[in-house]
DNA sequence: ATGGTTGGTTACCAA
């Protein structure tokens, strides 16, 4: 089963890469974020017509805005409002089988009998790293220890569960290009990271790409579109994440981040990044 | 310390 996360930056405008990547990769599930579009214009039809057919969104006018894209079908969706907001930035999906048994794949029982996928856009947090003075940022901390309390709330580290999506955190060391001169800047400071890691201890979660990549391996999901050219400097960071929990681990085959789908004409800022689960 | 670019909406806001 492949998985996808991908800030799409408008799904009505690049609703061609989704389907570009949809052809090439066939992935499984598609989530999405910033798709910056209400219900009624969301090109429904367009991914149908390539198969995927079980689509869950939650959009609004002009911002936020997440959905997930399936071939699977699902057993229950939700739309999450968070820290008090309507605003479009969490939705999740169940595939379980109703009848205790098995989840199937291509008609195989998988070995799961239930797995949830949470899709997040966690707010970016303004430019100032202080709740006092930039009420972004508090919104963005509020967002991620509601996040924990959810988790908790809700699993146990024994569960089947996969969370993913544009976290707007580039944690560790090698998930910016200077780790040094970006202590400041919101994405990287230390009170977001640690505010991440403790929605990370929540149920245990695991970073999958990191499973892969070892921890001193630069690796990036966004290159800011204020660069002449993104590939000279190459000032990056890994902003998109899939976690999962520990039952998963063992499942997981492989990883790609599509660093490819940023040098297409009118990119996103984001590249999709996809694992593949056994 | 500053400004650099993009998308959505439509006169600036958010990223």
């Amino acid at each position: 089963m492949k998985i996808v996360t991908w800030n799409i930056n408008s799904v009505r405008l690049r609703a061609p890469m989704v389907v570009k990547l949809m052809r090439e990769e066939a992935p499984d599930i598609i989530c999405l974020q910033e798709t910056k579009t209400m219900d009624e214009f969301f090109p429904r039809d367009v991914f149908e017509a390539e198969g995927y057919t079980h689509i869950h969104i939650a959009g609004m006018k002009s911002y936020n805005g997440v959905c997930i894209l399936s071939k699977i079908p699902f057993t229950q969706t939700d739309i999450h409002s968070r820290v008090g907001k309507e605003d479009c930035r969490h939705v999740s999906v169940s595939l379980r089988s109703p009848s205790g048994s098995q989840v199937t794949y291509g008609g195989i029982p998988s070995g799961i009998q239930k797995l949830d996928i949470h899709n997040l856009y966690i707010p970016a947090g303004g430019d100032e790293p202080d709740r006092d003075i930039n009420e972004k940022f508090g919104h963005k901390l509020d967002f991620i220890n509601e996040m924990r309390d959810f988790f908790a709330a809700n699993y146990t580290a024994n569960d089947n569960v996969v969370t993913l999506g544009d976290f707007n955190i580039a944690p560790r060391e090698h998930d910016v290009w200077s780790s040094k001169q970006l202590q400041k800047v919101v994405s990287h400071t230390p009170i977001e990271i640690e505010h991440l890691s403790n929605m990370a201890d929540s149920i245990d979660w695991q970073d999958a790409v990191r499973h892969f990549v070892p921890d001193e391996e630069k690796c990036y999901s966004w290159w800011s579109y204020r660069n002449r050219d993104y590939t000279k400097s190459n000032r990056g960071r890994r902003l998109d994440h899939i976690w999962v929990t520990k039952p998963l681990i063992s499942r997981l085959t492989s990883y790609r981040v599509l660093t490819e789908y940023r040098a297409l004409e009118k990119p996103s800022d984001h590249v999709p990044v996809m694992i593949e689960l056994a």
